[in-house]
DNA sequence: TTCCGACAGTGGGGTCGCAAT
DNA sequence: ATTGCGACCCCACTATCGGAA
């Protein structure tokens, strides 16, 4: 039985045109695990680090007569059966999850995707869809069900508030550590209008620019009032072109203070310099944090068509 | 010669552990 | 006791460079 073993990656893309080739699987926003059952049980991260004592829930699957290596995803779920990837922080640095009491108030499933190993037999050259045969025909299992290539599974995948899909080829071999094009994420992308409230400076490469952009939006308050509130930063999107032009920008607009209503955090305000709102930008992001930050923020381009008043969450 | 894919580098949200203060 | 920082986890994206076409 090989181990570790690397998970196979996919590409970032659009779904493929060619849709009879291809299955989707819900993108679970968890952590890949790689799980090996023989006599005993073990679980590799994406870099073979052993995370077999840090999920104990998984040590407990069985898969009766059968010797097995599966991929698939750790995921912890919210009270609206969501799988967050926030919940799932409190575990992921904890080796001994018992011992702090988390195996009760953070539960985690394992969601089995992939079968890379049965019984004596390793099966990356089988095609994807004779190794799905192979799991789901394996008792003991809840293995998440695959789809046809349809974007209306992608759409219901949205309305349900989930990542996305990610599409797989139905006839290509797994590929252990290597990121294929027979594998394709996508995601759910949403797009947010803010407001500039100021920018944290650069390193390296961007030593003596701007590293990120401060970002803002007017909330509705009880009582009709709205404040300017705090969403998060951007530092990724921008080409080093319409870096130095917002530099441009914003320097005439800096002001001494922070103008969100509310203090940052300090170490978000530390070094920061602050502009007076008028600049509004669009940003892409994957989802709202419990905090009211975007995950996952890229900046897509000035909006000199929008009023900052405007721009709302 | 041109194009493309892999990689390095920069940036994000977040948690935790540990060393420095 | 507090703070700062890096290591993990997830990730997006641009610039660069060498090899493929």
């Amino acid at each position: 039985m090989p181990y570790p073993v690397e998970p196979m990656l996919a590409v970032p893309g659009d779904l493929p045109v060619d849709a009879a080739h291809y299955a989707l699987e819900v993108k679970w926003d968890g952590i890949r695990a790689i799980v090996y059952i023989d006599d005993t049980i073990r679980v590799t991260g994406r870099r073979g680090t052993d995370f077999t004592p840090r999920y104990p829930e998984i040590s407990a699957l069985r898969v009766p007569g059968h010797r097995v290596i599966l991929d698939g995803e750790v995921v912890a779920f919210d009270q609206h059966g969501r799988p967050s990837f926030e919940l799932l922080q409190r575990r992921m640095h904890i080796t001994d999850p018992g011992a702090h009491g988390l195996l009760a108030t953070v539960p985690v499933a394992y969601m089995p995707f992939d079968l890379l190993y049965l019984d004596g037999e390793t099966l990356y050259h089988r095609p994807y869809q004779a190794r799905r045969e192979l799991l789901e025909g394996l008792a003991g299992l809840t293995v998440p069900p695959n789809f046809p290539c349809d974007p209306a599974v992608l759409d219901a995948t949205y309305q349900q508030g989930l990542e996305g899909v990610v599409a797989k080829r139905l006839d290509s071999p797994y590929r252990p550590g290597v990121r294929t094009p027979w594998w394709i994420k996508v995601k759910n992308l949403h797009t947010q209008e803010v407001v500039i409230g100021g920018w944290r400076p650069g390193k390296g490469r961007r030593e003596g620019g701007i590293g990120s952009l401060l970002l803002g939006a007017y909330a509705d308050l009880p009582g009709g009032a709205a404040e300017f509130a705090f969403v998060g930063h951007v530092g990724t999107g921008f080409t080093d072109a319409a870096l130095d032009r917002l530099y441009q920008l914003l320097r005439p607009l800096e002001v001494p203070r922070s103008t969100y209503s509310r203090p940052l955090p300090r170490d978000i305000a530390r070094g920061a310099h602050w502009v007076r709102p008028e600049l509004v930008g669009e940003v892409g992001f994957t989802m709202w944090t419990e905090e009211r930050r975007l995950r996952h923020p890229t900046w897509r381009g000035l909006r000199p068509d929008k009023i900052p008043a405007e721009v709302r969450l």
